[in-house]
DNA sequence: GTCTATACCAGGATAGAC
DNA sequence: GTCTATCCTGGTATAGAC
């Protein structure tokens, strides 16, 4: 791997397990193996480098929820599967956590990874419920955006919850909370399929 | 204020603002309009006065919420009450937000009181559904306990998406999605009382 | 109780040699 | 490309005078 590689790669494990503020450039070095000038020859400085980790970490994130949101199965299912995929729950959510970092938040170009991966996020799973409510997999009442913003905001707030306690059950408890209240919303059985709805 | 009284609020505020890592004593003193001497004087150090503040922080959130979810009305009614409730969103929640904070997670003392606190209102928030569910205003077949931890999770996460965004609007439509997963939960109406469940 | 002095190390970056 | 030297500021704390 190359130095520069290599120094994007220990930011990004940096960032996720210190935040920004709590990284130093001195930090990065030592995990990256490489001295004071070589990561000053490759990137302008903290935050030039921090974007480029930042970047990568939020096209990974959109890469692992689409393998699942776009996989096979019906509305409710794909969900489920992106809610309760494996995660290192109490690491926290690598995109998420740096919402917090006062100096991400004061910087444009940092700031903007993270409201495109949540926009993204709540817009595709809006069309992935919005596509149950048509199939009539699911309830007409069901409002797909505020649903699936609700949705992203257990994932988000389950992590908090499970660094709180120390443990990663309220993780999971609150996902299979929401998938409880989601399934509930299912149109009853034996109804109308894909392009069948009541005329 | 005593002087003593100041570093502490001073305290506070910075660690909402930028929290435990990105605060750093002589941002205290300075805001608290006192001298070195003067806070090692009144505190051990740093962690001793961040100690005081998440307690004090703490103990606030948690007569806020109970100040709604304590008061009249049905389940339902209650915890939208709190859900909705008047909040600085941008700022994120000042409990919360110490999750993220390496220092604080490394630090049993600094990390049990934020325990404590989500601890309580996840249960605080899963009685009042019990109490609905037990009157017959909620379903049977809802979790109390689940739905608890994802209804706190919705908020711990709507931060999250809020701050990302730039704008409050996803925090609101969140917990507006959240409630209409809820509200969907509510028994038919005309049914069951307090005290008035089918034999 | 509060102030000033002092200490020592780390943060973040630049300069110039190799 | 990488290394070492150097710079200046700030973080965190102690010591001792007032």
């Amino acid at each position: 791997m190359s130095t520069s590689e290599r120094l994007i790669e220990s930011t990004r494990e940096l960032l996720w397990e210190r935040g920004y503020v709590g990284t130093s450039p001195r930090a990065i070095q030592r995990r990256a193996g490489a001295g004071q000038g070589s990561m000053y020859h490759h990137f302008a400085g903290k935050s030039d480098l921090a974007l480029a980790a930042i970047t990568r970490t939020a096209e990974e994130l959109r890469a692992q929820a689409e393998a699942r949101l776009g996989g096979p199965g019906g509305a409710v299912e794909r969900i489920a599967a992106y809610l309760r995929r494996e995660r290192e729950v109490l690491r926290g959510c690598p995109v998420g956590r740096l919402t917090q970092d006062p100096d991400v938040m004061a910087d444009e170009a940092l700031r903007r990874p993270l409201e495109e991966t949540f926009g993204w996020l709540r817009e595709r799973i809006a069309a992935v419920l919005a596509e149950g409510v048509e199939s009539g997999e699911l309830d007409r009442g069901l409002d797909p955006a505020a649903t699936a913003s609700a949705l992203v905001a257990v994932l988000q707030g389950g992590y908090v919850l499970a660094r709180a306690a120390g443990t990663e059950e309220p993780f999971a408890e609150a996902v299979e909370g929401a998938l409880g209240l989601l399934a509930a919303r299912a149109a009853p059985a034996g109804r109308p399929g894909p392009g069948a709805g009541r005329p």
